[in-house]
DNA sequence: AAACAGTCGGATACAGTATAACGTCTCGCG
DNA sequence: CGCGAGACGTTATACTGTATCCGACTGTTT
């Protein structure tokens, strides 16, 4: 179910990328159509089926690398703890996010904390340490199924 | 190389799991001193290699078996980022710690940072959610590293 | 001692995640 | 046109993690 608002994320991508000289093909927009379209985070396996709808014939490698490229552009993101991935719902400005994961729904919420970031920055530079990925997951209950489990 | 300060270790682990009513086998105890003697984490099939040394034969299972008991007890922390494992610097209490990971010399740091843990906390309670578990890797350059790179 | 329950771990097989390596095609450019 | 770079197809394979079944050991109960 390809919403509006979905439409509204490939076509902000397209500009992005137009404005960064990289291109985003027909594969590269099909599996950001494809992550953008789901509730949840999605495996490469679940998008290689997706992908192969309609008879194609599709390798794993296709899916790595159009999901490599919406990495490094910032236009999805990896769940490390599920192996998975989501679409970004901020690409426009460079980022690092925090994420919420609901074990029980398997709902994620993106969030951009700046404490969260300040606190992490500061931890890394007592240390010298330079930072240059930062992976923050928090896995528990989301608001509406702790309600619904008791 | 197991140094005086792994054995340390080895025996602190001892003391808590008796203490905990758990059995720190000898496999268990196996897996803990290989990871607390190497100065990088190690993946659970390095695990495995090492402790084949000496010509027995194991199957993964056994790793992962012991592996999720020194989860559980704290012992030892998987880094999602790298799927690897290393010893815990400090097991006695539970805790929630955070990672700085050198991409550069694979040297892995444990820390314990409050500020980091708070915010976590407030961003989770903001909306309702209830955190179980987090995971905290900050990927980057080491101080040494960054020194040596210029 | 015999029977039993529970835990640990050996062994085989397999599922799920990710990448290496190589070939082809296309497009933009000199 | 010829060339180089990037994107993609294809095959094979490596790496990570689990399911399942079974045997060995321990401690307990009768």
């Amino acid at each position: 179910m390809a919403s509006t608002s979905d439409d509204a994320v490939l076509d902000r991508a397209d500009v992005l990328c137009r404005a960064r000289g990289v291109k985003l093909t027909a594969q590269r927009r099909r599996v950001l159509a494809i992550l953008c379209a789901s509730p949840r985070p999605l495996g490469a396996y679940e998008i290689l089926d997706a992908m192969r709808e309609g008879t194609r014939t599709l390798a794993p490698p296709t899916v790595y690398r159009a999901l490599d490229f919406l990495l490094e552009q910032g236009l999805v993101h990896k769940l490390e703890s599920l192996h998975a991935f989501v679409g970004c719902s901020h690409p426009e400005h460079p980022h690092s996010s925090q994420f919420l994961i609901c074990k029980t729904c398997g709902a994620v919420a993106e969030i951009e904390d700046e404490a969260i970031a300040r606190s992490l920055g500061s931890a890394a530079s007592m240390s010298g340490f330079q930072p240059q990925r930062r992976v923050v997951e928090v896995i528990g209950t989301c608001a509406g199924c702790a309600q619904k489990g008791r």
